[in-house]
DNA sequence: TGACATCTTGTACAAATGTAATAGATTAAA
DNA sequence: TTTAATCTATTACATTTGTACAAGATGTCA
């Protein structure tokens, strides 16, 4: 019996699509309305817009939606992890030939995090290598 | 005086121009030849694609360009650290709204990281909460 | 110096993308 | 039940992207 799901290889996210997606998953189910209710201040987009958008993510497979009243109601279709996933992983592919090591010294390096988070960081980190100390 | 450089706002990169922008940092100066050969097998491109988006980079600023005999030798124009990090920026914009934790913790999660790594990313990390354990 | 082998340049072209106007359906309100 | 407010559906359209052929320039070797 297969261990890993068949990666359903989905047409792959455009820049725009992808910001919308993100807003849906912030809160699902979602209007178009609401997700125009969401868009940042500086990132203005026509209604039309974000519904042709929302139409893209459904066509290709990313969204599904149910009718409420004469809205649609806008939901994921696959799980936001794998989506989450397989995106991470075709920009690591792309930006450093595959080898997650460079970004995640650049973020563990940019990124300005509390304690909390790098504690919770080295956890994790730490299941992987106890005890090991180059 | 300004502190942060002017964040020079080049053109984006497209998935494909990535790819071979990452190549030719791999191996600079390159000439379009040269970027062909390091293409992973997986991946055939025809040399004339090659050298369209190599001179859709120069247009965009992202290479330069000397002549060698007949040939081009393609080189960066801006630091690839600052493509990098804009680019990993945008992206973790729109993937993740521009928090860098859930990408952190992806990959700590994902990637399967040697000792040495991880020990790495630690000490990257101890960096910023010396002494900190919540 | 002529024939090859290479390169660059110009051009192509369909599909994807970003962005949106508009017309027609539907519901809620008066 | 006409009107106003919303929605969806259809259509548009300039750019960008992915992918590449072909013609002409140039350097190379016999």
């Amino acid at each position: 019996m297969p261990k890993k799901k068949s990666r359903e290889s989905l047409v792959p996210l455009s820049a725009a699509e992808t910001e919308i997606l993100r807003l849906v998953w912030e809160k699902e189910p979602a209007t178009v309305q609401e997700v125009c209710d969401r868009l940042p201040k500086d990132r203005p987009l026509a209604y039309a817009t974000v519904q042709t958008l929302l139409r893209r993510l459904e066509s290709k497979g990313y969204l599904k939606h149910e009718a409420q009243g004469k809205a649609h109601l806008f939901s994921s279709a696959v799980k936001s992890e794998s989506v989450v996933s397989r995106t991470v992983n075709d920009f690591v592919q792309r930006l450093f030939g595959g080898d997650p090591m460079p970004l995640m010294l650049h973020l563990a390096d940019q990124a300005e995090l509390s304690p909390a988070e790098i504690a919770r960081l080295k956890k994790l980190l730490g299941q992987a290598n106890e005890g090991e100390d180059e």
